[in-house]
Order: structure tokens, then sequence, then C-alpha cells
DNA sequence: GCTCATGTTCCCCT
DNA sequence: CAGGGGAACATGAG
């Protein structure tokens, strides 16, 4: 799932069920956390009452009174509410329960992990590893972060240092949005190219956004992607696939050039 | 059994 | 050095 929308999502539902509130128990699976243990996670967090998370591409921190805890969800991770402890799942790989209810870390692929962040300057040079936000990317500070890059456009967005927040879903589909063929060298996309792209990224955002993922919309690229033999919903040639940066690729080989 | 999956990282090339 | 390809990580679905 998670893409910079899903993360919002989660961020949503971390603000909603944790913030302001304080740690019961914790419950945590040896093997997504990343330089911790369960004991010191527990100790940690234990006791201690969450303020509101921030995102930062697909990283969302979750500060306290105390530490920072930093989820990352990889391919397959998610957050989920539950008012008791019935219905758990065997990928809960995290589990912060409150009064009233428990916040589940869940992951099947155990892809991404869970970090424990001692202050806001080691969150800092965690974050530093990143380019900015990419809500935070202006069309002028998009010209800046192309005109270096040598590889293509596709893997320039999927980048996380470049700008972080775009996947594999949302970068196919705002290059599909912008009619650009997603092997083209980033660097040579022109200003026209360039302004297309810049507010398809951001569109393909904020329409996200509320969903909490890319929607699998008929009329986008994301509704129409699975499947062999799928065609594009603008003109209905049927789509291409490759591969760049190692992802699977879509695009419309007659309208992306 | 095989392939593929909304991510990241590390190693080896060019 | 910057990028690209490929493998690895771990688990499930088709």
């Amino acid at each position: 799932m998670p893409e910079l929308p899903d993360v919002e999502g989660f961020r949503r539902v971390f603000a909603r069920r944790a913030a302001g509130r304080r740690v019961q128990r914790v419950r945590a699976d040896a093997s997504m956390l990343r330089g911790t243990s369960p004991q010191q996670l527990g100790r940690a967090l234990k006791g201690r009452r969450f303020r509101s998370p921030r995102r930062h591409g697909k990283l969302l921190a979750c500060p306290t009174d105390g530490a920072i805890l930093l989820l990352h969800f990889g391919m397959t991770g998610l957050l989920v509410w539950s008012q008791d402890a019935r219905g758990r799942h065997p990928h809960d790989r995290l589990i912060l329960a409150f009064d009233g209810g428990e916040l589940r870390y869940r992951n099947m692929r155990k892809f991404g992990g869970v970090w424990l962040v001692y202050d806001e300057r080691e969150l800092e040079s965690i974050l530093d590893r990143l380019g900015p936000d990419w809500l935070d990317v202006t069309r002028r500070r998009l010209d800046v972060l192309l005109d270096r890059r040598r590889g293509s456009i596709k893997a320039a967005l999927m980048d996380q240092a470049l700008a972080a927040g775009l996947g594999n879903l949302t970068a196919d589909e705002a290059l599909w949005q912008a009619r650009i063929d997603p092997r083209r060298p980033a660097a040579s996309l022109d200003a026209g190219e360039r302004d297309r792209l810049h507010r398809k990224v951001r569109k393909v955002l904020r329409d996200s956004i509320p969903h909490g993922l890319v929607p699998g919309k008929r009329t986008w690229l994301t509704g129409a992607r699975d499947g062999k033999n799928s065609t594009c919903p603008r003109c209905g040639e049927r789509l291409a696939r490759t591969r760049i940066g190692g992802r699977t690729t879509v695009y419309c080989p007659a309208e992306q050039s």
C-alpha cells in the first residue's frame, strides 16, 4: 500500500487515535524492530503520551513526551485501530494499547520497519537523507532537482533522495496524466513538460490523500494497469509495460512520448 | 512450481 | 561519481 497518500492516511489514523493519549502497554515483534528490542521499545514508550504525528515522504514520525517512534510501512504495512483486543492478525507486528483501544502496525512482508529515535536532532539526521517531501516541491525547485539528473524521469520521481513520497503507482500515474514517456531522460524535459509533470504529481497526490490510497478510478491509469491486456482509459490503446528501476512500469505507448 | 506484488538497500558494472 | 541492473529481504496470491 504505502506511498505518500497511504502514509498520510496512516498519519490521520495515528493523530485521531493516539495523539494526546498515554501508552498503557506495548507488544512488539522483534522482527520489525530496527536497532531496538521489544524490551527497549516498551521501556521507552510505556507511560508516555503521544504528540501529533508528522509525515515526511513515506516515513511517519510519532513523537511522545520522551522518545520518537518512527514507522516505515514497506510494501504491505498499515495501521489498524481496534476498540478491543479482538481480531488481532498474525501480521500485527506492533501493538500500542491505550485506554479504550489499541493501534496495530500490521505488515505482512516485513519490509520497512520500526525505529526508536531519541530526539529531534536524531530524527533530522535521518530525514536529511531524504529529499523534500513532494508536497513541498515547488515548480522552481523541480528544475533544480531535475537539471543535473542523468537517468530516466521515472527513476528520478521514485528516488527518495531527490524528493520523498512518490512510489511506483504515483510515478506512473503522474507521468501518464502528464503524457510523458517514463523512459525519457529526466533533464531532457522542456519547461512545458515540467509544468505539466509538476501539476500532475501534485494533482495525483491531492486527489489520493483523502482516500488514503491511490484510487483505482476508471479514468486513471491506476484503475486500468492490472491485467495483461489492459488498455489506456483515454485512448483505448493497449498499455505497454517495461521495467524501470526494478519496478514494473505501465504507460500508454500512443500518448506518452 | 512459477511469477508477481504501492519499498529499500547493497553489490557490481558502465 | 551517478545511475542502471539484479539480487536480497519475507510472505502471500493467483
